[in-house]
DNA sequence: GCCAACGTTGGC
DNA sequence: GCCAACGTTGGC
């Protein structure tokens, strides 16, 4: 198997690329995703799928890193506890339905790639994230994630 | 199974 | 803050 190619989206007031690189070991859980189709594409990810890390709701909204899958799909145990930020009812141990993986940052983008780029490059008209905006998880085909990197100029972490 | 009503996301 | 787009819920 190849690997794949993901972009993950996340509100930087409520967590960061910076947050993530400021964990230990630069990892983190993604947990918190509430929705069939991010979880069903966190689910077919594999340990060294990357992802590029974007930031939503503000101005502009952008692709601000590189990270990569470092634990493949496990129950999101934050679903069922009722102090989290999203719990479900209808989840608990025996039928998790949420799951979520461990991502690692791994690059930081330095020129971030922002949405109005993206929409401008002929080259990604297709891009899930501008066909589907919504979706927090999705995935990214290689010639897209190597039109974004061209622009981005990821510079590796230490 | 359909669809209206409602809730959420996210760009602007 | 507004609104469009999409997802989910629930009555029938």
């Amino acid at each position: 198997m190849s690997k794949n190619y993901w972009l993950v989206k996340s509100e930087p007031s409520a967590y960061s690329f910076d947050d993530l690189i400021s964990e230990e070991d630069m990892s983190a859980e993604w947990d918190g995703v509430r929705n069939y189709a991010a979880r069903n594409n966190m689910q077919k990810m594999k340990v060294g799928d990357q992802v590029l890390f974007y930031h939503s709701m503000i101005v502009p909204p952008k692709v601000v890193g590189i990270s990569v899958v470092v634990k493949e799909a496990y129950p999101d145990n934050t679903a069922w506890d009722t102090e989290s930020e999203h719990p479900d009812p209808k989840s608990s141990p025996d039928n998790p339905i949420w799951y979520m993986v461990d991502i690692k940052a791994q690059a930081r983008m330095a020129c971030s790639v922002s949405l109005n780029e993206i929409k401008a490059h002929p080259g990604l008209t297709e891009m899930v994230l501008v066909k589907l905006s919504r979706l927090s998880v999705q995935p990214v085909t290689e010639t897209e994630w190597n039109y974004i990197v061209e622009m981005g100029h990821p510079e590796k972490i230490t």
